[in-house]
DNA sequence: CCTACCGATCGGTAGG
DNA sequence: CCTACCGATCGGTAGG
């Protein structure tokens, strides 16, 4: 291909500005699907398109970028739930639109990130990352469920001895692991959407009136 | 403390079946805490007493260790769930029972096994564990589910276009995602026994009846 | 953004 | 079960 001498700048003349970008959204992806210790440098390098030491041009080490990663992540996901509350105000149909943006956007393994949070980053970030993720994911759960006590949709959770809080957590968790020993990705695209929507009912459905006869 | 020249052998007379138990044990408790790629071979044997190189006189390489941790750990766990089934026959008390027992014995992510599974061993060794957590863990709950439906104090499954397989993952995701946010860990004895009954008896409540007014 | 290279650590082997 | 050691790979740096 190249045959214009020693000189040629490689990369396609691709603004360095989007490298920063290319670089927090490929890394993004290994480290929500590999964890943080499994994916190195050089291969978050590769699949850009450049050098391994060139990493360290856009981000201190790999700690910070995989910080960096994190906090992308979650802003995204606090801007798109924020939208579903402000676009849907009945409870049942919020849980079913969060559930099954979770379900679409989280394919991948969240409780990965909180194991690599826990075990890879240094205290400082965790905090820091912590409250982004309180800010982000658990508060918009809350504030579907206080809205839900309000308007008499669901029981308030002091009658069973709980909080809004721990209920946040348990829908999460629910979400989160509902999807995850089935392989959805594996499915053709028509049938994928299928499945998310069912599973998304059905966890609505257990949800509300639960399994008993 | 030893003086008696230079042949002494060390490790206190342990007896050599035991090693075997000793690095089992050692190894379960590290992979499951941090995973299989962040725990080093050599962290293994300096908590076991012997060398790294020892470790490989039991197993072929980590990869076989690995699996042998979690066939182990299956085994046991199998055991156990099936205990609980045989001693109570009530829908709601083996379900507080087995929920009761995972919080106890499954601090550490259970998903962090899924994913080591998914990413670390290899295929053949993937379905040889696949089946035996079938077998272990899956099975016990589906009985557990198909007799309350036959007893009729659940719904059947098919009602809410379901099966009981399906419902038998959700139940068991939902308690090993329960109590994962929370560091029950760190608690005082009597704290931690008092947290994990409450939240076992959340998961019941909410499961049989959902959180619908 | 590159080439060249560092020390540390990894899983695993040789040989006793 | 030990000492000694291997090649490979890791995160990160120097210098341009």
């Amino acid at each position: 291909m190249s045959k214009m001498g020693k000189d040629f700048k490689r990369n396609d003349e691709i603004n360095p500005k989007e490298t920063y970008q290319i670089i927090i959204k490929t890394a993004e992806r290994l480290f929500m699907e590999y964890g943080y210790r499994a994916v190195s440098t050089r291969q978050i390098a590769d699949l850009c398109g450049i050098t391994q030491p060139a990493l360290y041009h856009h981000f201190k080490n790999k700690q910070t970028l995989y910080v960096a990663v994190i906090e992308h992540a979650l802003h995204h996901t606090e801007k798109d739930l924020n939208g579903i509350l402000t676009q849907f105000t009945a409870f049942d149909d919020r849980l079913t639109q969060i559930t099954t943006y979770m379900m679409v956007h989280f394919e991948m393994d969240m409780s990965q990130m909180f194991h690599d949070m826990q075990h890879e980053i240094s205290p400082e970030d965790q905090q820091r990352v912590h409250q982004l993720w309180v800010k982000g994911f658990l508060m918009p759960i809350v504030t579907m469920i206080n809205d839900g006590v309000s308007n008499g949709e669901i029981k308030n959770p002091e009658e069973i001895d709980s909080t809004s809080t721990e209920m946040a957590f348990l829908i999460l968790n629910i979400i989160k692991s509902i999807l995850q020993p089935s392989n959805i990705g594996s499915l053709p695209k028509n049938e994928q959407t299928a499945m998310i929507k069912h599973k998304a009912n059905l966890i609505v459905e257990i949800f509300l009136k639960g399994i008993s006869r």
